[in-house]
DNA sequence: GACAATTCCGATAATTTTAGTAGGAATTGG
DNA sequence: CCAATTCCTACTAAAATTATCGGAATTGTC
């Protein structure tokens, strides 16, 4: 039940772009240099997140990546729906055809159960509820520093 | 976020034995012919559930397979856990040392959320619910054929 | 207009994981 | 002894993942 490198770099990346929402558009090379991830790759998977809508860019000097909406108004949900697909653990739980049994199938239904517990948590969380952990969390550790 | 068939299938495997809970030992056979599951393969699964306690086996002429315990002591977690391992969609959740950011990143907190939850549901899940669940339905559909 | 910086695009290559298959040994009841 | 069955290990084919690479297109600046 792993997610793949697409949502785990990409849900990092959008953070970072949460995180300096506002400041204008900001270059690929800085945001694979803070998360320590292949620039080349960061950039594939970013033009994913751009033709769905959810981040814009500017060509040549002075270019970059910006959200287009505020961090409040993204979804988790949208992000990992761009860059995974569905969350069901099973096909068949999208298709029903996919599978003879699936109308009297009780394994199913638990998959199902939990494909709809994971959509939950993803679609009630916004990029803006994780940025605030993320602030929040850095001001502690800075506390701590001078203790 | 795919689960892989030794989850898909060994759970489908043990909702079958929990069907026959109390028949004695079951055939790998029957269970390949009922689930439409490579015989071979399935040989694989359940000797991984046998060696973690959850099945019993006898070899030889009438020989075959069978819970160990009730289906109502069987939770899902406990199959699950054995044919996937964790559930963790990340490694970094289960092992912090993964990771250097892992303190202070935001969006490892959400897949740690995520996992919870379907820990949650799996652990609060017995085979007898699905049992019980699959039992209805079928019930249900033989109902259906005689209008 | 030249140049440097950057995004954009498609192909492809390397690696890992998955999903099985195969052969045969060991065990058991009749 | 024989037939049926589980058990064990190794192997393999296919698919998916995780990138890498070369270069084209765009844009601001001098």
């Amino acid at each position: 039940m792993r997610l793949s490198t697409k949502g785990r770099y990409g849900l990092r990346m959008m953070l970072d772009l949460a995180l300096n929402y506002g400041r204008g558009y900001i270059l690929m090379k800085d945001i694979a240099r803070r998360q320590e991830i292949s620039e080349r790759y960061l950039g594939q998977l970013v033009r994913l997140l751009k033709t769905s809508g959810l981040v814009k860019s500017l060509r040549g000097a002075h270019g970059g990546y910006a959200l287009t909406k505020s961090p409040t108004q993204i979804r988790l949900s949208e992000i990992i729906r761009v860059l995974e697909g569905s969350v069901a653990p099973l096909e068949c739980i999208d298709d029903l055809t996919l599978c003879d049994r699936a109308s009297c199938c009780a394994a199913r239904d638990i998959w199902k159960k939990i494909k709809e517990a994971m959509e939950n948590i993803l679609e009630s969380t916004t990029l803006q509820d994780l940025v605030e952990q993320q602030t929040g969390k850095q001001q502690f550790q800075e506390t701590m520093y001078y203790i």
